[in-house]
RNA sequence: GGCCAGGUAGCUCAGUUGGUAGAGCGCAGCCCUGAAAAGGCUGGCGUCGGCGGUUCAACUCCGUCCCUGGCCA
């Protein structure tokens, strides 16, 4: 009988130790490492992602890092068709595909699929983002008149929402509430373990403010001022992300250093905050309290998974 | 020591002609089906610096004391 491969994700929020975890998990089960995390895709930006430097990957394979250019914007969908593509090639190598990134929505991508529907469509968003703009509430309007059942999911202020919605209604003439409904694509021929770390949240809130300060003493303001100079456009999307935003509004002389790095351990507390409330309502989650770096927590994994491969 | 300006939610501050108070941020909880490190929703009784007084009623008026900042000695 052929066993059905397994995969594992580490899941937790920002500074809880999942690439560490990662890389010991790897390490001892022999396998390779599948990134999950929307910003450590883009090339160039390493040190305000806290990307594990090559350095420190101890040998172990690393996937789906800086796969994307910064001008480069990339959807879930994108992101859970390479990385179903990455995990079978590594299955088929006889190793453990390990994933780790703190991107909830592409782990529910990835794992539980996206409705068959139309993808974003550059010229039609910023048609409807005109139209919001010259009248705000506008878009909700007509959404509330095309597609009632999803307008009444959707909060009108929240803008993005809505113009995927009226996106997906428009392009496939279909409500977006009916799509829904015709289901998922999930993901198929892999059993998942879904491993998620719940440090304390004292210490982990400590270890983020000094993180905050480190990635401007190590460097943040040369490696975007080396992006810009690279010809990167303050608009790239990665510049959006925690620690690069506030690196750009102290380059542009808006906010003082102490100011940005004030604001980036704001955000990262809150980012943190937002993936916790998202871990928690996933389902069959094998939870591990602490950090990823604790041998006690690696062990534990390490454990879980065994138990989980000998069981099949 | 004198003069001036302040002491109101964790922080920064609003508070009409006296009727026991609000915004922003933080924080907490939550949502999420192709921008997700994004975007959005919900939650505010706090000795209105202390003590006296006037008044039916004071954060709002009067007195006094304490604290902070500035200016003058």
């Amino acid at each position: 009988m052929v066993s059905i491969p397994l995969l594992v994700a580490i899941a937790g929020p920002t500074g809880s130790g999942k690439s560490d975890l990662a890389i010991a998990i790897a390490a001892q089960l022999d396998g390779e490492i599948i990134n999950c995390d929307s910003v450590q895709m883009y090339r160039g930006f390493d040190i305000g992602a806290a990307k594990v430097p090559p350095s420190e990957r101890h040998g172990i394979p690393h996937h789906l890092f800086d796969i994307l250019d910064p001008a480069e914007v990339s959807t879930a969908g994108d992101y859970a068709r390479k990385a179903r593509e990455t995990l079978r090639e590594v299955t088929q190598r006889g190793k453990l595909p390990v994933l780790a990134g703190g991107t909830g929505f592409y782990l529910r991508a990835l794992i539980d699929g996206l409705f068959e529907g139309p993808s974003r469509d550059e010229a039609l968003r910023q048609r409807l983002q005109a139209r919001e703009a010259l009248r705000p509430g506008s878009l909700h309007r007509i959404l509330l008149r095309l597609d009632p059942a999803t307008a009444g999911r959707v909060h009108a202020r929240d803008v993005k929402k809505v113009i995927r919605a009226l996106e997906i209604r428009l392009l496939s003439t279909q409500p977006a509430s009916r799509m829904f409904d015709s289901g998922r694509d999930r993901l198929e021929g892999f059993r998942t373990l879904k491993i998620c770390l719940n440090p304390d949240r004292e210490e982990l809130r400590e270890r983020l403010d000094r993180r905050a300060s480190e990635i401007f003493s190590r460097g943040l303001l040369d490696e975007v001022r080396n992006l810009l100079a690279a010809g990167v456009t303050e608009q790239a999307k990665p510049f959006e992300s925690i620690g690069y935003a506030q690196a750009l509004r102290h380059l542009r002389g808006e906010i003082t250093l102490a100011e940005a790095i004030e604001s980036t351990r704001i955000a990262t507390r809150q980012y943190a905050k937002r993936q916790r409330t998202w871990f928690r309502r996933e389902r069959d989650v094998f939870w591990i309290d602490g950090f990823g770096g604790d041998p006690e927590v690696q062990a534990q994994a390490i454990t879980q998974i065994k138990l989980d491969l000998n069981m099949h």
